[in-house]
DNA sequence: TATGAATGAGTCTTCATTCAT
DNA sequence: CATGAATGAAGACTCATTCAT
């Protein structure tokens, strides 16, 4: 009988075991042997078995339980926050929840091939929450129109990467938050095609806008332009008063 | 006697066995056994062993390799193109050369800490590279000067997570561009706390621009207010003639 | 977790691959592949790993209790003995005990090269029952005084060679003796050079004291000299009579 | 077509071969690796298979050309010195000349057991050319004669093994000597009985001659004894007075 | 039921031996 | 013939999983 007990002291291991599991996957990777995860326990070998019928379930069991608790969060912003707020900060939280590597790097498998139904059905709430909170915000003007769920997701995967890579971690938060603000509708995305090999360097020469580093056309008079239009210019007159 | 030989069916070996390595990593991840990787490059064991002491130093051979190819292509680009779209050139190349998670989370070891010197002088090679293409994009105005060699390197690991998350790669790709256009002078990340746990959601019911979220402040009476200012207003009216 | 265990089985399986291992070395030399000790011990591999944390572990283990029980045996003779019975039947003991000639040769090294520092606490023990025996039958006139105990080891390790060499064991055991009796003070050591290359076969043509085989100095006349005097002389006829 | 070679570079080859392979053994042990072999010969590994067909045999050729060189040894001595020098002289050298425990370890096997033809012959030569001066010397009565060839073997591995075992090289060739002397006509073996197990130590707090150990009778009156004869009270005095 | 001991399949690595250059 | 590259059979060691206590 697996984990269904319901004497208390099982009750307690089980959750035990779950959380040592959590910590030594973030902190050595997937590839933490049983027996370490059972020393963190403080059980027995024995023990995590009865709870969890093998190392796979184990690891689906501790992401369930991080994806409940991601749900949760967003359920709660959900209804505490504005939309926009709600969305980004759930967002957030993902990311700096999603500590340890090797661990995040496999939220990505996370999202139809995994059998068992219980994850599914987690994967399918968290999922559920996040395109909630993305249409919320996305009605509400603070997210770009042309962004679905799974880009999200994805999104969401490679700036814990980031985090993860980045040692200094007010450092990393920030380029997290410059990622995520690619999400918003002020942000515009460049072309593929733009920046690609096809231009030649003599083109640039021309040089390009200070502010937005949109391409300037050559102006053989007169003082050179420095930005790309009125807009640019003020803003950069902005900043140039307020740094 | 590892690898110096100069024979020719030598050389073949090491070259297939480093490929077969290159993508074994890839495909199975760090994890892969090294049987694997001989029976891909259709060699014994041994033949591995005779190129490559160990796996480690496989590992470092084939990443050493990558990076030598990336430098080689960040070179390329210094010299035949202008420098910004040099710069986001190769960090598209970056990205999306590190095919393969694993090896790409792999990348972010890549700092001070591999002992191997050979592999020290790859990496400094690359920083080297890298550093070189942002500056010169800095200097050109088409990169905002707050960014650092550190950080792009840690996004460029995020967007390799993103691009091996998202299984539709066009979708993929374009995420990287959102991401990676965060780094050019237009883009305004928000400050942290613009929207996390602290707003209440009675503040944030006043609603936000429309076009880039910022917060509007509240006004009792007339119209509700849409957009933040002039700017974003003539924004929205652009793309919604041109949607 | 190593071997700290006190469950039945556990110990008792702790000790068959102890004693599987002594047996091992000792017939088959160090190599042994550990498969082999567990085979012989009736256990997986990875029992034996779980004992002892690797081969060189188990080596020591074996030989600290080897060394152990050749410390008891030595405490056990200066209790119950006199002191030059008690020095020798010590040598003997540890000629007769050591079994096996890789296993053997090895004892050499237990000077204070062994790292683990309960291997080092058993030598160190070994040392001063070694040493207090030589001192006490040293004391008691009967060993030589210009021996050591570094002496006493190496000889003993002699011994053991000497004895693994010689298929007919009364004979080796004899030989034992006749090497183990050099360390009485009645014996004495030719000096090196009495015996080697300098001397001329001219001058040995001279002949030797058959008893004793020192020189004899030549005479031209009357019967040629038998013996180096009249000890040699005499302990030749005894053993006549007595042959 | 193995060795037969008539090429004055295959020869030097295999002499290069032989010769590394008996540094590598001696410093190494037995189980030195081929290929290290091969390097410390200058040649690459085919070189050595070509000469010799195996590992097993390249051993045994080296131990044949061990075997060869002092058989030699031994005749020159044997024609150039005197029975009982020629004997001890051919010891030490044996002894001397077995650097390395592992190589001289093994000279053990070299009874029956060695397959090869040339092998056989070899130490068949050995033996003829031991036996030879043993006899002489016991002819000469620098031997006892109750030594057969198969003890001086076994005795010689002893003492090969007591040099090993002995760091400080002089005390070690001091320790042979002590060893080798036991073959003297002059040295008494002890029986096996005399100091074993049975004697109570009672017995013994009567003290041992000063000179050569042997129990002394305890007599209840009068100055103690202190040796057990005349013989040995000369020799203590001699020792006094040239020590 | 909890424990931790036992198992054995799987991985890395070495090295004697063969074989293409 | 010489070379050194390739091979593959072991051996040490790990660890998920089972099982006796």
């Amino acid at each position: 009988m697996i984990s269904g007990g319901d004497r208390a002291d099982a009750r307690r291991n089980r959750a035990k075991v779950l959380s040592a599991a959590g910590e030594a996957f973030a902190e050595q990777g997937l590839d933490v042997p049983l027996g370490e995860i059972a020393r963190r326990a403080g059980v027995g070998a024995g023990t995590v078995y009865r709870h969890f019928p093998n190392k796979q379930v184990l690891l689906e069991a501790v992401f369930t339980r991080h994806l409940d608790e991601l749900v949760a969060s967003g359920e709660r912003r959900m209804a505490r926050f504005a939309p926009t707020e709600a969305f980004f900060g759930f967002l957030l939280d993902i990311v700096e929840k999603s500590h340890g590597r090797g661990y995040v790097c496999d939220v990505v498998a996370a999202d139809a091939s995994w059998p068992r139904p219980m994850l599914a059905a987690c994967v399918l709430r968290f999922r559920r929450v996040l395109t909630a909170l993305l249409h919320a915000a996305q009605r509400a003007g603070g997210v770009r129109a042309d962004i679905g769920p799974d880009d999200v997701v994805s999104l969401t995967v490679g700036c814990a990467s980031t985090l993860a890579a980045r040692r200094d971690r007010p450092a990393g938060l920030r380029l997290v938050q410059l990622t995520l603000d690619g999400l918003r509708p002020s942000a515009t995305v460049t072309k593929r095609q733009d920046f690609r090999d096809g231009l030649d360097i003599r083109q640039e020469a021309v040089a390009c806008c200070e502010e937005c580093g949109a391409a300037l056309t050559v102006r053989p008079t007169g003082r050179p332009v420095r930005y790309c239009g009125a807009t640019c210019r003020q803003r950069a007159r902005r900043r140039r008063l307020a740094g």
